[in-house]
RNA sequence: GGGGUCGUAGUUCAGUUGGUUAGAACGCUGGCCUGUCACGCCAGAGGUCGCGAGUUCGAGUCUCGUCGGCCCCGCCA
């Protein structure tokens, strides 16, 4: 076998009739007959089905199997009408084999390839390289190469450069856990893979250029999600002189570039919203659009109520809100139970249910409350004949959570959670700090190079926690898919921020020191945004999970199950890097 | 670190109140078969019931521990 194939497994049509082609690719299924068998051969193209006759072919055709790696060379024939099959795209002819080459067998694989059925994903993962043989993995691999090429082909188009930043790079203490890697060099001392390239692309601003973007890794040492990955993909963009508005129109143009690579057409502008909204109104800082069903504070209309429940929540300072959920009333006690339990288990005291059938008003808190203040709040909510109203109380961003959270629930129940609705929307005015508990100091929100909202600098001393950043994220159906701000570009700022996040100027110059004395050098003002492609992807293909899109994911314990890492290494490779392990 | 859930043949699963030799489908092996395309028919092989203790006359089934997959909370600037 010396020759290279003369055309892929997908592309046979009628008009190649009579031609003499030579086809290579895996052994999808065989039927053998006896006097004659059938196979289809197959790589990523497609399938074409291969007869064989007579002679040698028909010999060699009854030792394979599947997975074996064949090469075919044949003549294409048209089927006859009665036998073309309209399920694959080569369907309307075969190819009659006069030579059958076995290039490699294959042992029994652990599960089918050749047809889509159930596997676990332990086993999946194993044998990574069997399932991204199969369809789905192809198909959603694919696509996020479609999609990495129209993001590349946008910026570019754009004005954009594609520059590269070091993968060996400086631990900075905040933010996620770094992977560290040794220097066998400089003994004791460390480099950290980067979490992003984040002071590098602020210094290519100051550096001059201009408008960077870069498909770059990621890597965080945080425990895992179905949508987070030690290692990521970002699409990273920074832009010198920018304003939020021109973030939005270049995001906005590169959203409608991916979607367009992936069979969309998306509508722009996307909506906007500021936190304090999107949390008020859908208890959530990425909030999904799709299902409606609007928080509203009732607190008002229970604060002089007889119901001590929601009366002492409001009068202690904290709110009663809830949802209407559309023609829901005829849930069944066990429904409106199982909400309460799932109430309850986020940490809501509980949960009242107002309902309004045949023009009666029954709710499980009417002896208590008496029916006047429940149905001014069901009607306040929204409420008509036929809906359901879910309220609960107690102190303000835990409701709101508690009602984000059970919203989600119902929409997925109601069945209002459709992949392929996508609604797009800007979170923007971000607090930029919150308040750390264990450490008894303000953190950064967003990161500590965040820039404050002009109108909230004289803020900043008095009362951080109500100080707005110039930072936004892109939510798209409860998932957060880009985020990114407006950066602090003068030194005095900059180190006016450490020193608020409680970082002294001798640890910002450890740290940070290159980048403020960078900063110095005549510094652009700039802003930027990072995409999450993975879950952009994911959310593309209608994927629950990123590993999906991924090619070589990773377990919820950070395991890659193929490859078996991470592993133990010689005690040598430890010795040369000065490092000593203390054990399991 | 915490909570939930799952683990039985190569794969996906069933397995009753704890009771004889742990089943099915697909796959696999052998045989037959000249128009199949999830080919068909016949026969057969295949199990440390994740692992380890315990309870019991007896454990796939009950208890405890442990390992692993998945989901969530914490965590993820």
């Amino acid at each position: 076998m010396t020759s290279y194939r003369t055309h892929s497994c997908g592309a046979l049509r009628r008009e190649h009739v009579g031609q003499t082609v030579f086809l290579q690719g895996w052994v999808h299924r065989v039927r053998n007959l006896g006097g004659v068998t059938f196979f289809d051969i197959r790589d990523r193209h497609g399938l074409t089905q291969v007869v064989a006759r007579a002679g040698d072919a028909l010999t060699q055709a009854g030792k394979l199997r599947p997975e074996f790696v064949v090469a075919i060379t044949g003549t294409v024939e048209a089927r006859d009408a009665a036998v073309v099959n309209t399920k694959i795209a080569t369907g309307e002819v075969e190819v009659v084999a006069t030579g059958i080459e076995l290039l490699n067998e294959a042992k029994t694989p652990p599960f089918a390839i050749n047809e889509d059925t159930a596997v676990s994903e332990e086993t999946r993962l194993r044998y990574r390289y069997l399932d991204l043989r199969r369809p789905a993995l192809q198909r959603n691999l694919i696509l996020r190469h479609n999609v990495s090429i129209a993001a590349r082909k946008y910026f570019d188009s754009e004005g954009f450069l594609e520059i590269e930043t070091p993968i060996l790079t400086k631990s900075t203490p905040e933010g996620a856990r770094d992977y560290l890697v040794p220097s066998r060099v400089h003994k004791g001392e460390f480099f950290a893979l980067p979490q992003s390239p984040q002071i590098f692309k602020q210094i290519l601003m100051i550096a001059g250029m201009d408008r960077y973007f870069q498909i770059c890794r990621c890597f965080r040492d945080e425990d895992l999600r179905a949508d987070r990955q030690p290692e990521f993909t970002q699409i990273d963009v920074e832009v010198s002189f920018a304003t939020e508005e021109l973030i939005y129109s270049i995001v906005e143009g590169a959203i409608v570039a991916m979607w367009q690579a992936a069979g969309h057409t998306v509508a722009t502008p996307f909506p906007r919203m500021s936190y304090a909204d999107a949390m008020r109104r859908y208890g959530s800082d990425k909030p999904d659009l799709r299902p409606g069903m609007e928080i509203s504070d009732v607190s008002e209309l229970f604060r002089e109520s007889a119901f001590s429940v929601f009366k002492d929540a409001v009068s202690a300072g904290g709110v009663v809100r809830g949802f209407v959920v559309k023609g829901a009333a005829g849930y069944s006690r066990k429904d409106l139970d199982g909400l309460t339990e799932q109430a309850k288990q986020l940490g809501a005291g509980g949960l009242v249910w107002v309902r309004l059938a045949q023009g009666a008003l029954q709710s499980s808190a009417l002896k208590a409350a008496g029916e006047a203040p429940l149905r001014a709040a069901f009607e306040a909510c929204g409420g008509v004949e036929g809906d359901l109203l879910l309220l609960t109380s107690g102190e303000e961003t835990k409701v709101a959570t508690w009602l984000g959270t059970l919203r989600l629930i119902v929409a997925r129940k109601e069945g209002l959670l459709k992949g392929d609705d996508f609604r797009f929307v800007w979170v923007t005015e971000f607090p930029l700090f919150e308040w750390n508990p264990d450490e008894k100091r303000w953190d950064s929100m967003h990161h500590p190079f965040t820039s404050p909202q002009p109108d909230d600098v004289p803020l900043l001393e008095t009362n951080p926690g109500q100080v707005r950043a110039r930072a936004y994220d892109l939510a798209l159906n409860g998932s957060e898919i880009a985020g990114g701000s407006i950066r602090i570009h003068q030194p005095d700022v900059q180190r006016h921020a450490f020193r608020l996040l409680g970082i002294s100027d001798e640890q910002a110059a450890a740290r940070f020191g290159f980048f403020l004395e960078a900063l110095e050098y005549g510094t652009p003002p700039h802003g930027g945004i990072a995409f999450g492609l993975d879950r952009i992807v994911a959310l593309l293909c209608e994927e629950s999970s990123i590993r999906e899109v991924m090619a070589f994911p990773k377990t919820a314990q950070a395991v890659d199950l193929m490859a078996g890492s991470p592993s133990t290494v010689d005690d040598r490779q430890l010795r040369e890097l000065h490092i000593a392990t203390t054990g399991k």
